[in-house]
DNA sequence: ATAGGCGCCTGCTGGC
DNA sequence: TGCCAGCAGGCGCCTA
């Protein structure tokens, strides 16, 4: 489900409602989620504070005291939010921190439970994390020369390689289909067939989707909510995802949808010729 | 070395 | 109404 945009609004909306204040108690659902969470991380969290709250890609890092780091994935139908703590929960709640008293409690809530949360001993731990899986660098940091080196490493689509995390971290199904709108470019195009001049308006057209997606704090196409449990409106700007058969914003050809890298993919055959 | 398929899960929609 | 297929913001593993 979600992808940067939606993380980092997740990010933005917990960051004040969480730093400097402690977990007093916590209590963990028995559905196992995709990293299985290790009972002694119980004892080690409680009563510990929350010292900042960072995303990295599309995995969220709540810092706390005596060094440990929080790190979470929100999968495809994750959802981290605070709410006042005798809000009503459903089955699908697996975590509960009671924030300081208790008035408010910090919840994971995650329907399909592809999402995770894992307790790291320290920042180098989670370093080594990220490092092991390989995990590129923020679109906001990706320099000329390295993207056009990726693009020209392998030969697959351009579609493919903005999903791999190991490229770029934080694009997803939507935003890789939007920004190739943006950019104007097939998704099937291979990356070693770009012109420099394409390979750079595609790297620019990743940051202007994400950043524009942030500030409509994300897409909520299904069950996307931000750190408040509130919809972003990020769908209503979105010019080829979740679209077929409707006419393109741009030229009104009808937007066309296939199967590539194992995803649904969405883009106008007109405007996309590139 | 890449694409494609499957598995992990649950819920929703559309067709018959 | 019921059933069944297909679909979904992710990702890791396997095979050819």
């Amino acid at each position: 489900m979600p992808e940067l945009p939606e993380v980092e609004t997740v990010v933005r909306d917990l960051r004040p409602r969480l730093v400097g204040r402690r977990f007093a108690d916590l209590r963990v659902g028995r559905k196992k989620l995709r990293r299985r969470w290790q009972p002694a991380w119980n004892a080690q969290l409680k009563g510990r504070q929350v010292l900042a709250v960072r995303r990295r890609g599309k995995w969220i890092l709540l810092e706390l005291d005596t060094a440990l780091t929080l790190v979470v994935h929100l999968g495809m139908t994750g959802q981290f939010f605070v709410v006042p703590g005798d809000t009503a929960a459903d089955r699908h709640t697996h975590l509960f921190f009671d924030l300081d008293n208790g008035s408010e409690q910090l919840r994971f809530r995650d329907i399909r439970r592809f999402g995770s949360a894992t307790l790291f001993a320290s920042s180098s731990e989670v370093d080594a994390f990220f490092e092991q899986g390989g995990l590129g660098p923020e679109p906001w940091d990706v320099e000329t020369v390295y993207w056009r080196e990726r693009l020209l490493s392998a030969k697959r689509s351009l579609k493919a390689i903005l999903l791999d995390q190991r490229v770029v971290a934080g694009v997803g199904n939507i935003y890789a289909d939007e920004a190739l709108f943006t950019a104007r470019l097939p998704p099937t195009r291979l990356g070693t067939d770009l012109a420099p001049r394409d390979a750079e308006r595609l790297r620019k057209a990743v940051v202007t989707v994400l950043e524009r997606a942030i500030v409509q704090r994300g897409s909520s196409i299904r069950n996307y909510v931000d750190g408040t449990g509130l919809k972003g409106s990020n769908q209503e700007k979105l010019m080829v995802y979740g679209r077929m058969g409707e006419p393109c914003r741009r030229c009104g050809a009808p937007v066309a949808r296939i199967r590539l890298a194992g995803r649904s993919t969405h883009y106008c055959p007109s405007c996309q010729q590139g």
